[in-house]
Order: C-alpha cells, then sequence, then structure tokens
DNA sequence: AATGCGGGTGATATTTTAATCATCCTTTTC
DNA sequence: GAAAAGGATGATTAAAATATCACCCGCATT
C-alpha cells in the first residue's frame, strides 16, 4: 500500500484557526488539507466528495452549527468519518454529535500528536474522545440508563419494591400501602415479569442493580 | 501536603496476576498495595475501609463478578473511587460497570504508564476509559438514545413524519395512509407538541435529528 | 370569489396501561 | 391440621394513550 496522505476537509467559522490547523497538519505529512469552508453550507455546497478522508468539523458556528449539521453530512456521504473539534465540553453537544454520527470528538486544547492520532482512529474507522470529556461520557450514559429504566416499573411497584427490599411480607406490606394483600401479590407478579426475574429475592437484587433501590 | 503514597486493594480471582500487577504498583512508588481479595465477598468482609484510596476491580470471575459487586461496595464505601481493569470488552460488563458507580474501565492489556495515570485520575475525581472501548461507549449512547426517542412517536405518527418528509400535503397523506385529512392533520398536530417545534418543517428537521427518517 | 393548504381547537371510540381485588395451590412451620 | 407465606391465574375498573374525524380561520394562489 502506498503512503498516500489522508486528505482532511476542515469546516471552522474562524479563518485564523482554520490558517493555523492547515500549517500544522501539513506540517505532519502524513496529512492533506484538500479543503475548507466557513460553514455547513457552504461545505455541503462545494464538497469535493470522493476526494476525502475525514472531515474535522467545529461545532459551534453562528447560524448552523456543527451538530445539526451533521445529518445532512451524513446524508451525503454516510461513511465519511467526522471528528468533531471544538472547545465545547457542553454535554448536549456531545450526545448531539454522538447521536448524529460523529466518530469522533476531540476538544481544540488537544495536543498536536494526540490531534493526529485521533485524526489517524476515525480514519481507520475507531472511535475517539478526548479524555476530558470521558465524565461527560459516563454521566451521560448513567443519565440514560437511569431515564430508561425509570420507566420499566409504575410509582406503585417501586413502592412494592422497596417494601420488599426491607424485608416485609405481602400482609404487612398490604398494611402499609393500605391496599389488599392480593394488590400487592400482583404488583410483585408484575415486578417479577418487567424485571424477567423468578422469585422476589431476585427482584430486590435487579432492582438495586437497576437503581430503583 | 505530603507526597504520600495512593493505597490500593485489588479484587481479581487470579493470584498471580495479582502477584504481578502489586510489583508493578509497588515498583511506581506513588501506590501501596494495602490489601487484595480473590473475591468481590472475601474483600467485603475483611475491607480497611478508611484506608484504602482507589480499588481496582476485575469484572470476570467466579459467582460474583465485579459489576454484581458494585453495588454493595457503593453501599459501604459510596466516595471510593473503583477503576474497573479487565479484559472484557463486553458492552453489557461495560454500561453495568458505569451504571453502578464505576469511576473508570480499563482494560489489562494497557501499558503501566498508561494504568498509572488512570489510577490517578480515578483517585483525583475524574473519569477514565480505555480508548480500546471508545467505539463501544459510543454505540451504547447510540443505542439507548434510539431506544429513548424511538418511544416518543407511536408508529402511526411516524408513518405520518415520513410523509411530510418525503414532501406531501395532507391531501396526500390521507390518501396513501387510507385515513381523512382531519386525521392526519390531528397527527401532524401530536407530532409538533411532542417534538416541540411550531410547523412541519421544523418537525420534519427534528425527526431527522432524532432517527426517525 | 373559489380553491388549496397549513394550523388551531374540539370530539368520539378503541386499545393499552395501571391499580385494584379474588381464588386456588404448594410449601414450610408450629 | 391449621396458619402463614409465596406464587400462579384470573377478573374489574379507571386512566392514559392511540387512532380516528369534524369544523373553523388565515393566507396564498388561481
Amino acid at each position: 500500500m502506498t503512503s498516500a496522505k489522508i486528505r482532511l476537509f476542515l469546516i471552522d467559522d474562524h479563518s485564523l484557526f482554520r490558517r493555523g490547523l492547515k500549517n500544522l497538519l501539513d506540517e505532519m505529512n502524513e496529512f492533506s488539507v484538500v479543503g475548507e469552508a466557513t460553514n455547513p453550507m457552504e461545505a455541503l455546497a462545494t464538497f469535493p466528495r470522493s476526494d476525502v478522508d475525514v472531515l474535522l468539523l467545529d461545532v459551534n458556528m453562528p447560524e448552523i452549527g456543527g451538530v445539526m449539521a451533521l445529518p445532512q453530512i451524513k446524508k451525503l456521504m454516510p461513511s465519511l468519518p467526522i471528528l468533531m473539534l471544538t472547545i465545547s465540553q457542553d454535554s448536549q453537544d456531545l450526545i448531539g454529535a454522538i447521536n448524529n454520527g460523529a466518530s469522533g470528538y476531540v476538544l481544540k486544547n488537544t495536543e498536536p500528536d494526540q490531534l493526529r492520532n485521533a485524526i489517524l482512529q476515525v480514519y481507520y474507522g475507531n472511535s475517539i474522545l478526548s479524555p476530558e470529556i470521558t465524565s461527560e461520557v459516563l454521566t451521560a450514559i448513567r443519565k440514560s440508563q437511569h431515564d430508561k429504566t425509570r420507566n420499566i416499573l409504575s410509582e406503585r411497584e417501586v413502592d412494592v419494591l422497596r417494601c420488599l427490599a426491607r424485608g416485609n411480607t405481602t400482609t404487612s406490606i398490604s398494611t402499609m400501602l393500605f391496599i389488599s394483600e392480593n394488590t400487592v401479590k400482583t404488583h410483585i407478579r408484575h415486578i417479577m415479569e418487567k424485571l424477567e426475574v423468578k422469585n422476589r429475592a431476585e427482584a430486590v437484587a435487579k432492582g438495586a442493580q437497576l437503581g430503583f433501590l
């Protein structure tokens, strides 16, 4: 295989930044900046489709930001690796970029060698994130999981599960919640069905794991 | 502040691995392995609670794995940083660890210097992931977002939105779907409400962003 | 002026979900 | 044998969600 340079396209609204970045990337000898644009619309109008290997895309741009542009860029070139290059550590920007197909999200304060590695990673089909945003990523995963699991059980079912977790029996739960034992048993049945477990002990363990307790 | 060593506790079922790891960490001069266990239950029984700064926890262990043990460990010591140290790149292990409070997830094939950095990161309250699992992380985020957004609109509403996206009018959509124009308009109204947009063009843009189109 | 289109407001019927309770069976304990 | 507890199966009612349709208004086009 030849050592042809990886062809990059830059989209960033600051021309000085693009110029500096272009110089830096050219110096690296592995990359060739084949085009650049001030905003996504300009890029979409002029894009040299078959001549780009990796797109470097800013997030914060006037009118149409990088995240908002992703669906249109992806529609035009579904398999082009896109590396977000931004100062934004905003969770919504990050998750929006990920959900709309970005292969990487790197902060502008990254070292040149790390930028080089990031470009290579996405070029080779891998994903890459700046280490600084790992906390945001984990927080996002935890939140989405919480949102998801929260809806598995109804409020009443959670009430019953919490009572079970405290060691209460059907009888005492019915007294505490002012409902009949039969109602408690029905709730427990539904809890076991939803959590896909076989008995109430397992339900409590699974409930703890899912964050209900 | 003194340069006291960071106190580590190791939980891994392979004694040879623990021995090798202990030697490596001791050589680094920044860490002190103050305890170790073959499995989480043994660890929970003997844990020197106030004398540990970071817990290194394997995932794959007989009977009770590291992920399953996390809730109990967290209950005992809610603020202790936990770094998973594992060969598992399994998505469920990764997400399970994250959701149950691990601060970091590092693969056993990592270089010693990177392990050192990872321990320091979680010790200082940051999060850390091995670069190799970034793709799994992004995939998990995308999947959970998809699961979440999928339920925003009913099947019929998605049908209507897709017709709108193709440029169809209320009249043509009613013909295509064999329902009245008034029904189409009601679906559009509900779509706009759910997506929190003001008109059908915005609904289509938002729908594209959320993955319905 | 008529028509087509988008948007706003309201209504009805059906289906699904949530909450409630009853009956019966098995196992364990006393 | 009786009582307590857990689990299985079934039922009813109310609330929420889904799918349907009607009518009215404003604007643009013909």
